[in-house]
DNA sequence: AGTATATTTAGCCACATAACGAAATAATGG
DNA sequence: CCATTATTTCGTTATGTGGCTAAATATACT
């Protein structure tokens, strides 16, 4: 019971939402997952934790940069069945359209500028 | 978006959570919850208030009792393909195998012997 | 080695929420 | 009508959670 509840209380936040339907399109950086949610890199990183000890995405580090994306094996095992009805709902929601609109836009970027704009170097 | 996010909301507790599937049994009298439960008729009402108005159960009243089922038709429209997946995973917990226990005991009382025996009568 | 940079951790604050008891409401029964 | 009883609403309290800034960690670059 307690790993189903983790992964409920992880959904209950429309930002880690927003975060996992992001991902389904693919792996993305801690960056660009801040640029997305407009929120400070603590707090992105804090859902990211939360996520992740809830099993529904995994890491994978390359270089400077840490790569998040869905979980293939979700523990509890029915999370797959749980997040496709989920996604359909959210699909057409205008806060997941805003967030395809501008997530094209963030990777259309490059990394390195991306951080840039981010972390306003002088 | 709201109505998703305070579905998953609702769902992100364990008391709620025990309480939908109680329900997926069959309709049941608040007084029938408060002893399954073992919580304050006001925690209990609380519970169902949320789970109410996140459209996961209906009411129906019958005299002085007041009973609560499993919503029909679930808005959002994918709940059904939800919920069936959560109780699937919930069904062999210890928390869940002891309230179906609970729950025959409580079922084969009268509600009358129930409320007496909750209210603590003189 | 030392600097720059991406991410995480730690500490803090404001607000949400789950719990309870007490009071209010609604229905039955004398 | 009045008492009893099942449920809800209200007010309070303790804990949980999301957000931030600042400091720590880890990796790349010179």
């Amino acid at each position: 019971m307690r790993d189903i509840m983790d992964m409920l209380k992880a959904l209950a936040d429309e930002k880690r939402m927003r975060i996992l339907y992001a991902l389904k399109g693919g792996e993305l950086c801690v960056c660009q997952l801040i640029a997305l949610l407009e929120l400070a890199p603590s707090t992105v990183s804090k859902h990211l934790t939360i996520l992740r000890s809830a099993r529904l995405i995994d890491s994978r580090k390359e270089g400077r940069w840490m790569y998040y994306r869905l979980s293939k094996e979700f523990r509890p095992p029915s999370a797959g069945k749980i997040l496709a009805p989920l996604f359909s709902d959210m699909k057409e929601t205008a806060e997941i359209l805003a967030d395809q609109k501008r997530l094209k836009r963030i990777c259309g970027e490059g990394l390195d500028a991306l951080c840039q704009r981010i972390f306003c170097k002088p």
